[in-house]
RNA sequence: GCUCCGGUGGUCUAGCGGUUAGGACGCCUCCCUUUCAAGGAGGAAAUCGCGGGUUCGAAUCCCGUCCGGAGUACCA
């Protein structure tokens, strides 16, 4: 199919279900006040996640995009955990998307830590409040839905035997769709284990309007009878998250496009109770940089391990916003003000997009470059005490071609130490290389040498520059030059005086032939900061002590 | 198989019937320069998945087709 977006939206934007929504989710992009919870209806969205896993940047956009509308709209953003699966929720993986939500600094209104006046908002808890099973008896009593028996054995065989034939598959009332009641108490209280299911209307066009794709449609007899409660009583997530987006009064869902295949089956159970719908937005997935779905297996999603990196809060949140989003015009490197400013779901992306590790580079040098130094010192050591760095540096498997994780920690340790003995030092190395690197942690190796006397030095460099003829006697003599110097602060001016009458002296046609041999002695590398401006920060003593050496 | 969704340089995107298809990352060249970055100036890179149609005119509208993805669970 050809791009059809425009009419799409144009099309869905003058149908829309009321006109309260109507004027929050197309409010005019820009040059008009955004009209900010002056309309009857008020926003208000959720982040449901199933805490199975680590909290991947997939998920902490669609967090964003909820954030950011909320905001936006002086909005309520909620907080639901979506433990309907026993087997396989788990009490660290909830603390796990706790630590990464607070990282990010994404704030809830209410939710299970901070409570509200929908809860409980552990759909488990809900559950034992009896709240689904009122809403179930409630379609079960209208018809809506209906009690099934098979086992799942008969399942297996229904489904093999659809697969056989092609076609449709799925379950399409079975045996128990249109049964008698009496055959359906005959089955209860035999005590057979059965489930509820949703009797999807048969004959009709079902339909969703989705905020980025506009209308959606459905053949109904294509769309079997999801289950709404299992056997073990516990509600699925169709029922569940149906049931408590009403309940909470949630006026848009955000959640991934993989929902969009079970999105006909959601309005199907909407309507089933009568329901006004919310705004529906699919949001498009992100995918790895082989083009598929983004999963533990493949590479670091986990956001806390780009976090342990040092990629800064507001890059990675910027970053993510962006696969999938647009504020309309060229702007990239937004701050959060900006984006909530921006947001509107018309320039949201129905395409999945890849996550580009070099751009999200790019976006956080831009970041660190800009900051105060003492800010991003302030960055690292705040980064240096997360237990999940710590922990990420330690258990990270080593990079061919990237420098070894242990040694990184090591050197981010080192700096973090000398900020805390000799802060203004730790501020200047800090300044020195803060617009040489992508990440905080890459400040720990980049400054080692100028806190550890054992620094690495480049053998190489170090083998062509100081067989130079006159690399001894250049070191000689700056030393003593050095011996001499009055140092002001951390000003660089006269270790270029020092180093230009050095030249002189020793009669080199070329500056470079001083600098090259005094940078290898002093830093044990060839690349970094200027020449004079690392002397300034080791100071007129220790540049001394290490020619020297 | 069936259902639904998607498709603009390698990547993220702008585009809303008339543009030399714009920007950004990355890549390359040059400048700056004590190295590396940063910065500046350039460059390569898109027959807008493909084919028809509508129109004076299509990346934009329509149809078809191909490819990719998702779902097809008593998982979310």
């Amino acid at each position: 199919m050809s791009r059809g977006r425009p009419a799409h939206r144009s099309a869905h934007r003058a149908r829309g279900r009321s006109g309260a929504s109507l004027s929050l989710v197309y409010a005019p992009r820009a040059g008009r006040t955004p009209q900010v919870s002056s309309g009857p209806m008020s926003v208000r969205v959720r982040f449901a996640p199933s805490p199975t896993g680590m909290l991947h940047v997939g998920a902490l956009r669609t967090v964003l995009f909820n954030w950011l509308f909320a905001k936006k709209h002086g909005g309520t953003l909620i907080l639901r955990i979506e433990d309907t699966d026993q087997s396989r929720y788990s009490p660290e993986s909830e603390q796990e998307f706790v630590d990464t939500l607070a990282w990010a600094g994404i704030e809830f209104d209410e939710g299970p830590h901070v409570g509200g006046p929908h809860g409980p908002y552990r759909q488990s808890e809900r559950k034992a409040a009896g709240i689904y099973e009122h809403h179930v008896q409630r379609l079960l009593a209208s018809r809506d839905a209906y009690w099934a028996f098979e086992t799942p054995e008969e399942l297996a065989a229904m489904r093999e035997a659809q697969e056989k034939q092609g076609g449709k598959s799925g379950y399409f009332g079975g045996a128990w769709r249109d049964a008698d009641p009496e055959r359906v108490a005959v089955a209860k209280s035999e005590g057979r284990p059965g489930v509820v299911r949703l009797k999807v209307p048969r004959g009709q066009t079902l339909t969703m309007d989705d905020a980025i794709r506009g209308r959606l449609e459905w053949d109904s007899d294509q769309i079997d009878d999801p289950v709404l409660i299992k056997a073990d009583g516990m509600p699925t997530y169709h029922f569940a998250a149906m049931v408590d987006d009403h309940l909470m009064g949630v006026t848009h869902v955000f959640r991934g496009d993989e929902w969009l295949s079970s999105a006909a089956k959601h309005a199907a159970l909407f309507d089933a109770f009568g329901w006004e719908r919310p705004v529906f937005v699919h949001c498009p997935v992100i995918v790895g940089n082989d083009g598929k779905k983004l999963s533990k297996r493949h590479g670091a999603t986990r956001v806390l391990d780009y976090a342990s990196q040092g990629f800064l809060r507001d890059s990675i949140l910027n970053f993510v916003a962006l696969i999938g989003w647009s504020p309309g015009d060229d702007r990239e490197v937004m701050s959060r003000e900006e984006m909530v400013a921006a947001f509107d779901l018309r320039g949201l992306q129905p395409s999945p997009g890849k996550f580009d590790i070099e751009k999200l580079r790019w976006m956080n040098a831009v970041r660190v470059r800009a900051m105060a130094a003492s800010e991003v010192l302030d960055n690292l050591v705040a980064l240096a005490g997360e237990p999940f760095a710590e922990e990420y540096w330690r258990t990270v498997e080593p990079e061919p071609g990237e420098p070894d994780p242990r040694e990184v920690w090591e050197g981010v340790r080192i700096l973090v130490r000398a900020a805390s003995e000799d802060c203004e030092r730790a501020v200047e190395a800090v300044r020195l290389h803060q617009e040489r690197v992508h990440t905080l942690a890459e400040l720990g190796p980049a400054c080692r040498f100028f806190f550890d006397p054992d620094f690495p030095i480049d053998a190489k460099a170090a083998e062509k520059w100081f067989a130079e003829p006159y690399a001894s006697e250049l070191f000689q003599r700056l030393a003593e030059k050095m011996d001499r110097l009055q140092a002001v602060g951390f000003d660089p001016a006269p270790y270029e005086a020092a180093l230009r009458s050095c030249q002189e002296e020793l009669g080199l046609e070329k500056f470079a032939a001083v600098v090259h041999p005094t940078r290898v002695k002093l830093s044990g590398r060839t690349i970094g900061p200027g020449l004079f401006e690392l002397m300034a920060v080791l100071g007129p003593s220790e540049v001394a002590r290490r020619l020297r050496k």
